[in-house]
DNA sequence: AATGAATGAGTATTCATTCAT
DNA sequence: AATGAATGAATACTCATTCAT
């Protein structure tokens, strides 16, 4: 299998730092085989072509991101306390990781309508923890019982990826993790009182 | 005023239509300019580049949004209400022109860095509304006095903004005005009971 | 139309001598634009692709080759001095030309299946004025009631070709003209008593 | 000697088959090993280059060819008839091998001028053993006595080549052997009365 | 002898912008 | 003001060949 082995996460942590330093649009195949330590041809004997090594981008990152995030709210079993576990792990994995934030929140965002309609598809498994979460909230007695669950979960991913984003746009110079609190506290009361 | 000759917004509907039917990576000037019913080389007796176009149709689109939702909450009093307004009539607008929607939820977005910046300068007019709003609802009592001012206006942008690039995206193919309510009551009364 | 402005043929007969100087697989799109003095983008302007060049070339040097021995043959009576001229005009046009008969005999056999079927394509205008000649010289006695038209053709053909082909390839260091009426006695004759 | 080993032998039938099955330019040496059953760097130990795979498959081929037909007209005495039944047999060997018909008409004519100076080379041996069918028919009376021996045999072969190669581009659908009488009709009696 | 992972040179084509008319 | 022909920079991908094992 490509993916285990050791030049296929090379190239891909590569490409994270050739798309955040330069920008999606200067991040040649050529400059992401460098920083790799490989040749140029051997990006292809891992990946189909330079979408392809996007995509898997994608796929390992926001797979390790919801495996982390199902680890840490596993065994909650306070609903509301799930997503403020689910919000301060998000802040918290890309804070850490500030290559990644960028690649994500702004960079992989102009890639074409194809990238992008699988970039989707990917983030579904995402969307659907989300899901879990509000709809666990409604039965529980936790969340108001009218609520709808898609709505709420745009809700919820909407808010999320305007903070991320909008911390990345100011250079990450504010504690983005230090949000989590007051985040879910408006995201579960509201702004009225 | 470059501005005020008809070609001007002539270029610019093209470029909406355009760029909404080809996407933003297949709206080369040439096809703009034909659809304009000009020359190529007229685009830029109007327009100092390509980006320009795009920033101006920006601008010239935001500056008559931000008008409207001035007018619409002009003479309100509840702080509330004038946010019901703002999504109502957000929704109201976009849904009242498909191509404008997919033009700023989906193709400009693919645009590049630089460009994005400048739309972001743009749209600090209307969060500027959205932030009059919210101090006003605080001073007024309607909202709770604890509120970060900053972090309610990105998740009242962000959720707005999810909701319609979800509606685009599912080819607007449901009632995006209808759901201005159950918004506006998740806004304000978040998720928990 | 494209075909009559000036540069359309300038480009062709810069690809000419670029394919015959260079070969057919060291001829790039630059060095042709550059032999005909425009800019590389300047071809795509005239032409729909490389492929596109090499069929045009083709075609205007087939087309004019036709025309030019269907000139010589016109009001010739004898079916047999009719196919000596088809030869000897055959090969004054590719002496004439040492560039082009390069090209069509070496360089032009290493394109592409596809380019080949579409070369082939071209050729049959060729061929049915020999398949004429022939169907003619029986007719008139002249020629074997008994002879098959498509053999007799290939004959025709193959070996023009083969002296063609074979002059070149001895860098056309001898009298090619001189061998018509030789060709000419073999083809009417053959080589028995 | 690497050309006695059952592996050299081994590629050239898989070169010969891959080249068929897919055409010279999509004939990679990494496609031939998979078709010999070796592995890539296997075809290096028994040919210098990709080069050296179509010569020698090439030489065997012909080798073989000559040495047929030679067998084939030995032994007889006239030099008209050694002509029939070296058309025969020409025919007859290409109406077995498909593949090898496909390979020598078509594919292998567009390998670059190099490969084709050496296939020439090769190509000698055949246009000897025509020499001296001709120069044996002139010498015994059968054929005229003013003939150019390097005309008629380029007469020849260009004949019977151009058969072959029109037979395999019309898919080899009629019968190629059935040929060889009229064609040898046509080379000793022309075709004049 | 045999393997197959790694290498890296080489090129057609697009499209924003200009400028002579 | 308007035109549109001409420009030219910039980049992903293939595949013959090598060499450590």
């Amino acid at each position: 299998m490509k993916r285990d082995k050791p030049k296929f996460k090379q190239i891909i942590d590569a490409a994270v730092i050739v798309i955040a330093e330069n920008g999606y649009h200067q991040a040649q195949v050529s400059k992401i085989a460098k920083q790799a330590g490989v040749a140029d041809g051997t990006i292809y004997l891992y990946f189909k072509n330079k979408e392809d090594i996007l995509i898997s981008l994608f796929q390992e990152k926001m797979g390790y991101f919801i495996e982390k995030i199902e680890e840490e709210i596993e065994g909650i079993s306070s609903p509301s306390e799930k997503l403020f576990l689910l919000i301060q792990k998000h802040f918290q994995m890309l804070a850490a990781e500030p290559h990644l934030a960028i690649v994500t929140q702004l960079e992989l965002r102009q890639s074409n309508k194809s990238l992008r309609l699988k970039i989707n598809e990917i983030l579904k498994g995402y969307l659907k923890v989300v899901d879990r979460i509000v709809q666990e909230g409604i039965d529980k007695g936790e969340f108001r019982s009218d609520l709808d669950v898609r709505l709420t979960r745009q809700m919820i991913f909407g808010t999320i990826d305007e903070m991320v984003t909008t911390w990345v746009m100011n250079e990450q110079k504010y504690d983005l993790v230090a949000l989590a609190r007051p985040v879910h506290q408006l995201l579960t009361k509201g702004c009225c009182v």
